[in-house]
RNA sequence: GGAGAGAUGGCCGAGUCGGCUGAAGGCGCUCGCCUGCUAAGCGAGUAGACGGUUUAGAGCUGUCUCGAGGGUUCGAAUCCCUCUCUCUCCGCCA
């Protein structure tokens, strides 16, 4: 969420951003209701303080053993109307309120102008693209002959976009999940968090889902939780409504979560293997940065994840998202695209973001410093990878012409030392 | 799932028959004084949000917040209702 009183004092540069992001809402409506919530403030407020006075004094009048009738009655009035008023700015500040929750996140002046992804700038490549003496085969095809995959299996069971790992297809998902977390908590200084797999409507407002993307997520029935999205919604949440220690930032956490996403609208994308399910594992990076720090701990969460793929060696790129293609609550974003031979192209594997104070505001995490106010942290986030999409990704780019898989020397710890699969 | 107890400021903890209690007292912390060092002592301060005033900040000032929401009342931390969470006991369970 913006903050209201940005919005307020600089309406043109607002809607200037949004004009960047490909949004045509008008900030009309809001700064009409904005300066009536102000105007019904200070008039309540006014007889609120007539109601409190008034009604000391009936309190030392009662205690004197005198007549107070009139005030009484008076103050009855006042009191019904106070009411009244606070009945009106109750609406008038959850207009505002759902209005502000609607808006997206300013742009940081980095980020490309742009309406979708063509718009995307590349800023680097790193790692070979494999040339294969052979036809390679895509990792649902691989998966399926190496019997490590089974994706019939998961639309009886589930349905369409589930799946079953199996054998060592459940031990590469595995040892990537471990592989991932020992390299951030060991190597990037990151702390793991395990977290709840289900949340509250509030958190997912916190970090953004809510209330514009309620049909990308699945929800439970009769309650108001939800399937996780990312780790970063209950990671993020995890300081919802506190006030941090300013010497304690920043604060790195990682964690390893299942992702539950419904795909609303992504029908015919993606249709076959790993690429786009509903369920799927991920290592999240998330941190909560003072605000002058944010933009440096953008490159180095970025180079965090790059590592993880330079280290599984698997060619990838790096691109600043556009203007329009960017993440409602991001002010920068920048995607790690992996080399998919199936696709011929680059897939996304990990999107880093800074959202600055965006989400800090939604869920009024703050830190102090010194005797200093309280100021709203940065948050920021990024996938540490999609472990789905590496697996895909690490079928395909060390796949053999005999239809078996060499396993990253990496990797081969976690699995005692066997070097190929199949 | 059944029964009971509770939720007050950074922490502990008081709050009587509803009214000078945004909250006693203690601890912690900050600043100052004092002090060979340390310890002790003395003094002051120590929540947040939203408004107003102000070029801005500071300051001053108003409103709101004692788990959340609603109600009664001129007035509620104090009375009533609903919800949430925590703890104890029983049952069940990985």
């Amino acid at each position: 969420m913006l903050d209201i009183k940005f919005v307020r004092n600089n309406p043109e540069a607002v809607q200037e951003a949004l004009k960047k992001r490909g949004s045509n809402i008008s900030l009309e409506p809001f700064l009409r209701l904005d300066e009536r919530r102000r105007k019904l403030i200070t008039e309540t407020e006014q007889l609120k303080n007539k109601r409190n006075v008034v009604s000391e004094q009936i309190g030392r009048l009662k205690k004197a053993g005198q007549d107070a009738q009139e005030m009484v009655q008076q103050m009855r009035q006042v009191s019904d109307q106070v009411k009244e008023m606070d009945e009106e700015l109750r609406a008038l500040e959850e207009e505002i309120d759902s209005f502000l929750l609607g808006i997206p996140n300013i742009t940081d002046d980095s980020v490309p102008a742009g309406k979708d992804e063509s718009d995307n700038i590349e800023l680097r490549r790193w790692g070979e693209v494999p040339n294969f003496g052979f036809e390679p085969k895509p990792h649902w095809e691989l998966g399926e002959s190496l019997d490590i995959l089974d994706f019939e299996r998961g639309g009886k069971v589930t349905g369409a976009r589930f799946s079953f790992y199996k054998g060592l297809g459940a031990a590469l998902e595995r040892a990537l999940m471990s592989f991932m977390l020992d390299m951030h908590t060991r190597e990037h200084g990151y702390v793991e968090i395990f977290p709840p797999f289900i949340v509250n409507a509030d958190s997912m407002t916190g970090t953004g889902q809510l209330p514009k993307f309620a049909e990308d997520m699945f929800k439970l029935e009769n309650l108001d939780y939800y399937l996780i999205p990312t780790a970063e919604v209950p990671v993020t949440n995890l300081y919802r409504q506190e006030i941090l220690d300013g010497n304690k930032l920043p604060i790195y956490h990682c964690a390893y979560s299942a992702c539950f996403r419904a795909e609303a609208g992504a029908a015919g994308r993606d249709t076959r293997g790993l690429i786009r399910q509903h369920q799927f594992n991920k290592v999240e990076l998330v941190k909560f940065s003072r605000q002058e720090d944010s933009w440096d701990e953008l490159e180095k969460l970025t180079a965090n994840a790059e590592r993880i793929l330079q280290l599984l060696g698997l060619p990838y790129r790096v691109i600043n998202l556009c203007a329009g293609d960017i993440g409602f609550s991001a002010a920068k974003t920048y995607d790690i695209e992996v080399w998919l031979p199936s696709y011929q192209a680059y897939k996304e594997i990990s999107s880093c973001s800074n959202f600055v104070d965006f989400q800090a505001r939604r869920a009024n995490i703050r830190y102090k410093e010194g005797k200093g106010k309280p100021k709203f942290v940065h948050t920021l986030n990024g996938s540490g990878l999609a472990i789905g999409r590496t697996a895909a990704a690490i079928l395909e780019n060390y796949q053999q012409a005999d239809g078996t898989v060499t396993i990253p020397s990496k990797l081969q710890p976690y699995f005692g030392g066997l070097t190929q699969i199949g």
